[in-house]
DNA sequence: ATTCGGACTTAGTACCTTCGCA
DNA sequence: TGCGAAGGTACTAAGTCCGAAT
């Protein structure tokens, strides 16, 4: 595929782009002026809410949205569940190597193509699969009403163990119950990972109907410096306030930094930080330039070089220190199940350090305390205690939201969530339901694409196209396709750039290695397609140095076991006896083994040559139909782990669980 | 009709851990 | 067994979407 072709797609793409510096001055000026105009506003609006109890949004609009999304997929069959279920029993432990092959196979269907003037690879096999996907895919990302037999028995006997668990749909949980029953089944080894793709799904805006959590954990509290760590201004001694001092250990801890040589940075840091000073310091410290932080910079160094030199006892100590925390605080128990929190730790205080040239970077971030805390929670469940002698700011019961625990924060306004991880039924769903979207999107973009450009055939077409799809992108989405918006394209474009690429490079004689590589390539059009740049690494060519050096030193280790060979190949004509001959094959297996090691080691050097300036992760994570490259792997016998991570397996546990290897997009 | 803002998702990166090799 | 590099994770800024407010 060239690379043409994707950059006339991630034109059309959706047209956001995020390293473009003019729109991030512009949306700065923006949010200045949000805020200063309403941020009173809100605050008054909010303290409406503040110490109440309750409060029980009237949620109607949710509901109706989500309702609205859900049904379009309507329209599934019984048959279609049940092979699903059969899917499942057949791979359920999943290894790379299908259990049960299907005798008619994959149908290789994608012949190289020939990009067309908009830039999209259009399959000639498309329209064959469109119907097809009309009858039978159709129907996956749908609420599961109707209650399978074998779910039905599971929830028996889910029930038996855990006594009183409700599900969903029906009655409210009771008081109490259900969060001692989830708490039971969480100290107990969780033996089996829940399968919540398997179960109904919610569909009118309620995200959760039970939640406990134990509330976050704050950031410690500052420790002041021992009285040998001094600050000086204008070269003489000056001891700080505690509060003074904190924010200038933040800086000091910044000094290696450019930034902190940034006018804006240095600005906003002092001004910041006056705020904080006794008056009397305020009236001295006047230049900042006149301040040395350099102790206190010292004094940090140490303090990390003291931390990496620790003994292994002591870092287990730490280690096992943040397990407990992770494990008082990291799990929440929803609708009857222990789920993983993304991110329980507040936010600690700091200096605010925007991305670019951000007119607020230096700033102050200051420390959140409990006062500044909502709590989400169930009213049934046992609330989170703040710290002794705090109060939270409110808890609520809003369960029409996913998050647990949010505040304000102070640079930009915006409000700061904990939310649960990705591995979560809550973040999984909505993942399934945006890649479902983007197949949606699949059938019918080849009737929006005629369309649009049959609006560009006119004079002046670059002007025309750039206002069609503006025009496109901002207004008419949600009429030709509900639900579609500029963010749905982009899945759908990786999404699909995926497959085909990984149906053009994967061939079957090639050994796990290539192939893997294959897949980063594919993976690695995508990238480039969604413009995930990143900064080469530091390292980058010193490591790719060492590398060549291996690469020649196996080169010549080749030649050598070569060498060898010949000479024990005519030391064998000459003898002709069994010991030379076997000397041959030895050297023989030799040759073959560097042969294999070096292959291995050229195409990694290809594979991070080619990876040098873009990043792999987030169309992965955040594009690529988890789906498309469970299938390759089954395919292709590739086990799944040299692909996904721990990690990415817990995300995409659901499509894991799910694809075959004849999944298609 | 436009702007705001709450609730999410996506993205970049610093740091920590593990791996592979001499 | 120590070291650098790669891989993985945590953190948090920034972007998107959409309903509500203006």
């Amino acid at each position: 595929m060239s690379g043409d072709h994707f950059h006339n797609d991630s034109q059309i793409d959706s047209g956001s782009r995020h390293n473009d510096s003019h729109k991030h001055k512009d949306k700065y000026k923006d949010k200045e002026h949000k805020h200063k105009d309403h941020k009173k506003d809100k605050e008054r609006e909010k303290s409406k809410y503040s110490n109440s109890e309750h409060r029980d949004s009237s949620d109607k609009k949710h509901r109706d949205k989500d309702k609205e999304r859900l049904k379009l997929k309507d329209g599934s069959s019984d048959k279609q569940k049940d092979k699903h279920r059969e899917k499942k029993k057949e791979e359920r432990s999943f290894d790379g190597k299908p259990k049960k092959e299907k005798e008619n196979g994959f149908e290789s269907p994608f012949i190289k193509s020939e990009p067309e003037n908009d830039g999209f690879y259009h399959s000639p096999k498309h329209e064959k699969s469109l119907k097809r996907e009309r009858d039978d895919d159709d129907a996956e990302f749908k609420p599961k009403k109707i209650k399978t037999e074998e779910s039905e028995k599971k929830a028996k006997k889910r029930k038996q163990e855990e006594e009183d668990i409700k599900p969903k749909k029906k009655t409210k949980d009771k008081k109490g119950e259900a969060a001692t029953d989830g708490k039971k089944k969480a100290k107990k080894e969780p033996e089996e990972k829940w399968k919540w793709w398997e179960e109904e799904r919610y569909t009118d805006g309620v995200k959760w109907k039970f939640l406990e959590h134990k509330g976050p954990v704050f950031a410690p509290p500052y420790e002041p410096l021992p009285s040998n760590v001094k600050f000086y201004y204008d070269g003489k001694h000056m001891k700080l306030s505690p509060g003074a001092e904190e924010v200038a250990t933040f800086f000091a801890k910044m000094l290696d930094h450019e930034y902190t040589t940034k006018d804006v940075f240095r600005k906003n840091f002092f001004k910041d930080w006056r705020k904080e000073m006794t008056s009397e310091e305020k009236s001295k410290l006047t230049d900042l330039n006149k301040c040395d932080f350099s102790e206190m910079s010292e004094y940090f160094k140490a303090q990390s070089e003291a931390r990496k030199a620790m003994t292994k006892e002591e870092k287990l100590k730490i280690k096992e220190e943040n397990e407990r925390l992770l494990q008082e605080y990291g799990f929440c128990i929803m609708d009857n199940h222990k789920e993983r929190i993304a991110n329980f730790r507040i936010e600690p205080p700091g200096l605010f350090r925007g991305r670019g040239d951000h007119p607020k970077m230096g700033m102050l971030k200051r420390r959140i305390r409990p006062e500044d805390i909502i709590i989400n929670c169930s009213k049934d469940s046992k609330y989170p205690k703040p710290p002794p002698g705090t109060k939270w700011k409110e808890v609520r019961h809003d369960n029409k939201v996913t998050w647990l625990v949010s505040w304000t924060e102070n640079i930009q306004g915006s409000i700061k969530y904990i939310m649960l991880n990705p591995s979560s039924r809550i973040k999984g769903e909505k993942d399934w339901q945006k890649y479902e979207m983007a197949r949606r999107l699949k059938k019918c973009v080849d009737r929006i694409r005629a369309q649009y450009r049959e609006d560009w055939k006119s004079k002046e077409m670059r002007i025309r196209q750039r206002a069609v799809a503006l025009y496109f992108i901002d207004k008419h989405l949600q009429e030709l396709m509900d639900g579609l918006t500029a963010k749905v394209f982009r899945t759908y474009n990786a999404s699909i750039t995926l497959q085909q690429q990984l149906n053009e490079l994967t061939s079957s004689e090639d050994n796990v290695p290539a192939k893997i590589l294959s897949y980063n390539r594919a993976n690695r059009a995508v990238a480039i397609l969604c413009n995930h740049q990143r900064a080469p690494p530091k390292t980058f060519e010193k490591s790719m140095q060492n590398l060549q050096t291996k690469i020649d030193a196996k080169k010549e280790q080749l030649a050598d076991a070569k060498r060898e060979l010949k000479s024990a190949k005519a030391d064998a004509k000459v003898r002709r006896d069994e010991k030379s001959k076997k000397a041959v094959e030895s050297k023989k297996k030799a040759v073959q083994r560097i042969e294999e090691q070096l292959m291995k080691l050229e195409v990694q050097a290809t594979d991070r040559e080619e990876n040098k300036q873009i990043a792999l992760g987030t169309s992965k994570l955040n594009y690529l139909d988890p789906r498309i490259s469970v299938a390759w792997c089954k395919k292709f016998g590739i086990p799944i782990e040299k692909i996904y991570n721990k990690t990415q397996r817990e995300k995409f546990a659901w499509a894991i669980d799910m694809a075959e290897k004849d999944y298609e997009f």
